[in-house]
DNA sequence: TTATTATTGCAAATTTGTCGCAATTTATGC
DNA sequence: GCATAAATTGCGACAAATTTGCAATAATAA
C-alpha cells in the first residue's frame, strides 16, 4: 500500500504544484478521518498553519481533486476524495449526525450514465447523499417531530 | 390542482406551526422558481421580511421538509421540496452553470433502499447531484485544466 | 375580546471566507 | 551546496454570511 503522503506528493508534482510543509499538515489533518468541517481542520492545524492558508490549501486541493466537500445538513464537510480513499457516498443520521460511508453499485453507476445520456449530458462527477436514522437512533428515538414548543431559531438537524 | 399557499398552510398546521404573513411571503418567493440563493430570497423579500427572519423561516422550512438546499458548485441554493414540486434531482453544467432537473427511476430508488437496509439505516430523504457538461458546452468547450500560473487563492468550480 | 404564546424586526455580535503584501519557503540553475 | 527566481505563507484588515438577544407585534386559544 502506498503511503498517503507519498500519494499527495505525486499528486502535487503531477500538477506542477509545490510540495510544502503546510500542505502536508493540512493533508494529514484530513487523512484517515471522518469528513470534517472547515473549523475542525483549522483547529487541527492551529499553530502550524494559518487560517487563510488552510482555506487556500483546501481550495487548491479541491481544484486538484484531492478533497471533496459534502453537504451535511446546514454545513459542509471535507474529506479526501476518491483517489485517496475509494469512491463512496454517505448515509447521514439526522439524529446523531453520524456519517456512514457506502460504496456505490455498478448498476447505480449505470443508471446515472443512462440518465445523463438521455439529456445529452457528459458526466464529470456526482454526489449521492442519503439522510435518515442510523440503527441506534432509529430504535431509541421516536420518529422525529417538530414540536410546538421547540425553539426554532436554530439550524435544522445535523 | 391545489393552491401552493393552501399546501403551505396545511403543512404548517400539521406541524402545529403558525400561519404567518412572513412565512407566506418567503414561501411565495420560492414558489414556481428556479432554485435560489439565500441572497436572492432575501432580496425578493426586501422591505417585507427582515433578513434574520428569512433565515429563521428557511431554517424552519428545512426542518419541516418544505424546502431543500442543493449544492451548486461552491454555493448552495434553495428550492421547494418534493411535496411542493415533484421529486427530482439535478444535472449541473460545470461550464455554464445551467441546472437541468431529472426524475429518478424506480430502480434507482430500489437501490437506495437496498443499500440502506444493508446498513440498518432508515431513509428519510436523499439527494443526487450530477455535474458535467451540458450538450452546448460539451461541444464548444475543451476539458478544464489546472495551469501552473493560475492564481490559486480563488475558489474552484465553474 | 383578552390573555397567552409564538414570531418578528432591529441592532449588534459571530463566524466564515478573502485580500494585499511583506517575509519565508521551495524550486532551479550553476 | 549556494544564489536567485518563483511560489507559498502568515498576518492583519476586510467583507460577507449567519446568528443572537430582546422588546415589539402578530397569531392562537379560551
Amino acid at each position: 500500500m502506498v503511503e498517503p503522503l507519498e500519494q499527495l506528493h505525486t499528486a502535487l508534482k503531477s500538477h506542477n504544484q509545490s510540495w510544502t510543509r503546510p500542505r502536508q499538515i493540512v493533508f494529514s489533518a484530513l487523512a484517515g478521518r471522518e469528513p470534517q468541517t472547515m473549523h475542525e481542520i483549522v483547529s487541527a492545524c492551529a499553530g502550524q498553519v494559518d487560517r487563510a492558508s488552510v482555506y487556500r490549501i483546501i481550495s487548491l486541493f479541491e481544484r486538484l481533486g484531492i478533497v471533496e466537500r459534502l453537504q451535511i445538513g446546514w454545513k459542509y464537510k471535507l474529506e479526501l476524495s476518491d483517489a485517496f480513499h475509494s469512491h463512496h457516498h454517505h448515509l447521514t443520521c439526522l439524529s446523531c449526525g453520524r456519517v456512514i460511508p457506502f460504496d456505490e453499485s455498478a448498476e447505480l453507476e449505470g443508471h446515472l450514465q443512462h440518465i445523463a445520456r438521455s439529456k445529452n449530458f457528459v458526466i464529470q462527477g456526482h454526489q449521492l447523499e442519503i439522510q435518515g436514522l442510523c440503527q441506534a437512533c432509529a430504535t431509541k428515538t421516536a420518529p422525529a417531530q417538530v414540536h410546538k414548543k421547540t425553539r426554532n431559531d436554530m439550524r435544522p438537524g445535523r
